[in-house]
RNA sequence: GGUCCCUUCGUCUAUCGGUUAGGACGCCAGAUUUUCAAUCUGGAAAGACGGGUUCGAUUCCCGUAGGGACUGCCA
């Protein structure tokens, strides 16, 4: 293992489902270690243990287990670690970085109202800062960080470049809560340098975490590890995607039939480019995912290019993987498995079934009329949509079944008959072409395949037993 | 209010001082045509605004406007 092994992590709360931001802040930090040879952590920052269930936590782990993001070892539980970070605090107030504020909330709150009024920035300044240790009250306290006030704090974003903030910007925040529990910030910087991070992939929201961490991170006497944070996914208006927008979570766009392959490069795509490719495999993403790729601007959800982009790797997949998929989005659905004979006739049909699906589901309304044999077209009425009558319809049908019964069953022999039988009956193509189709899979199917398709995926018996049935037996 | 960040076609983006500003989605038109699609061809469509720097700015700097994030003893 080389020294400058590269190590991410990606640390969702668990709120109840894998936000879409969040799996794009999963994806990124996955493609970066892979394209490293690096390795990729999961941690579960579960400390709010008022928001954070065991579904909310499933939800998560199912999500990324779905979109293929798989982390090293095993993942680590945030709550579990707080002893450790509690040790670091009694560290930091051992050596002078941290100190006892013995405020009580209501100061706290009083000194920012004050700040506020006077438009300045909202910190708090502590009388404690600076007291004699000695002469301490007795009653309940939080340590707070001694953060240097006299230099700005800077880090350097592997997106955004140098950033700084002014020293009197950053309040001495709160390490250990009155309760003695650790705060966030506290949590995320101890567990980042434990888990030897060197790259902290995350969302644009965090930008000004960074800052304070850094100032941890300098108190600790630790390195700080590479920050890059990622401009945020907007809703199609531009506002923070929110629960009005729709889908937030990934598990909704499994839900409507994308597939994981398809996702990773709708959401490589967005925030990250590779000049002007587009439409992609993973394997190319791991190979060419950088840091210097990723956008500075927000971008908005586009489920229309979304659309495309599934549409482009159905069309591209395997067979065999694409009835796999189709398999977990009906399980997925709580709708019936499919049975054997049902699989079969659509592996057979995949192929073609394929060439105009946009999401999973789309393969299955093509393939419909392979399942099932489709109910007997109303002749009458497809006269009327065709301008004719039912008796010249009928006997139109029956001319198709013989010739159509007597020539080999080829592409060329069917066009032919068609051009034909047309002439024949001084017709266009077209009508000859929309009655097949009726007889094939009835006279409502809008989503089947191409007459043609039809007539190769049913083959001759199939195909001549349907057309037959549509023709009532005495006119 | 304060701090920080962002700003190229409607959308996602390329460009790393000199381009007819490129690609993709969507849109429009045409071709094809047995529905819906898919496919092919063509088209319309952008550097927020104002100042600088420079022989030359989309690109560098400043300002303005707009948008966003953060501003907790939440994470």
């Amino acid at each position: 293992m080389s020294k400058s092994a590269i190590v991410t992590r990606f640390a969702p709360s668990p709120t109840g489902f894998l936000h879409i931001g969040g799996a794009r802040t999963a994806l990124f930090n996955w493609l970066f270690s892979r394209r490293n040879q690096g390795t990729f952590h999961l941690r579960i920052e579960d400390t709010d243990r008022l928001r954070s269930t065991v579904e909310a936590v499933a939800a998560i782990f199912d999500g990324l287990s779905w979109l293929g993001l798989k982390h090293d070892g095993n993942a680590l539980f945030q709550s579990r670690r707080q002893d450790r970070h509690r040790e670091i605090a009694e560290q930091l107030l051992t050596n002078g970085n941290a100190y006892r504020c013995f405020a009580t909330e209501a100061e706290v709150a009083g000194a920012r109202d004050a700040a506020k009024k006077a438009n300045r920035p909202l910190l708090f300044d502590s009388p404690w800062r600076d007291a004699d240790p000695a002469r301490t009250p007795d009653r309940p306290f939080v340590v707070r960080l001694r953060s240097p006030r006299t230099r700005p704090v800077e880090v350097t974003d592997a997106v955004r470049g140098a950033v700084r903030w002014p020293a009197e910007t950053l309040d001495d925040l709160v390490l250990l809560r009155s309760d003695g529990s650790p705060t966030y910030m506290l949590a995320v910087v101890v567990d980042d340098h434990d888990m030897g991070v060197t790259h902290v992939i995350r969302g644009d929201d965090h930008l000004g975490n960074s800052g304070r961490q850094a100032l941890i991170y300098q108190a600790c006497g630790w390195t700080t590890p590479t920050f890059a944070h990622l401009p945020l996914i907007h809703g199609p208006d531009g506002k923070k995607l929110s629960k009005r927008h729709g889908a937030l979570g990934i598990d909704s766009y499994r839900a409507m039939g994308y597939t994981p392959e398809a996702m990773r490069n709708y959401l490589a795509r967005l925030g990250w480019s590779h000049g002007d490719d587009e439409l992609f495999t993973t394997d190319q993403a791991v190979s060419w995912f950088d840091l210097k790729g990723i956008g500075k601007s927000p971008s908005r959800f586009d489920t229309r290019k979304l659309d495309h982009v599934s549409a482009h790797h159905i069309r591209s997949g395997d067979d065999a993987s694409l009835l796999d998929s189709l398999a977990d989005w009906l399980a997925a659905n709580d709708k019936e498995p499919l049975s054997e004979t049902a699989k079969a006739r659509l592996r057979h049909g995949m192929p073609v079934l394929k060439q105009q699906a946009k999401r999973l589901p789309d393969l299955l309304a093509r393939g419909e009329f392979l399942l099932s044999t489709p109910p007997t077209p109303d002749l009458t009425e497809l006269a009327g949509q065709l301008n004719t009558d039912a008796k010249s319809l009928i006997a139109l049908a029956r001319t198709l079944i013989d010739r159509f019964a007597e020539a080999a069953w080829t592409r060329e022999n069917h066009d032919a008959l068609v051009g034909d039988i047309a002439v024949r009956a001084d017709l266009k193509p077209a009508r000859l072409f929309r009655l097949l189709r009726s007889m094939l899979a009835g006279i409502e199917s809008k989503s089947a395949p191409s007459v043609h398709d039809m007539l190769s995926l049913l083959g001759r018996r199939e195909s001549l037993k349907r057309m037959a049935a549509a023709v009532p037996e005495s006119v």
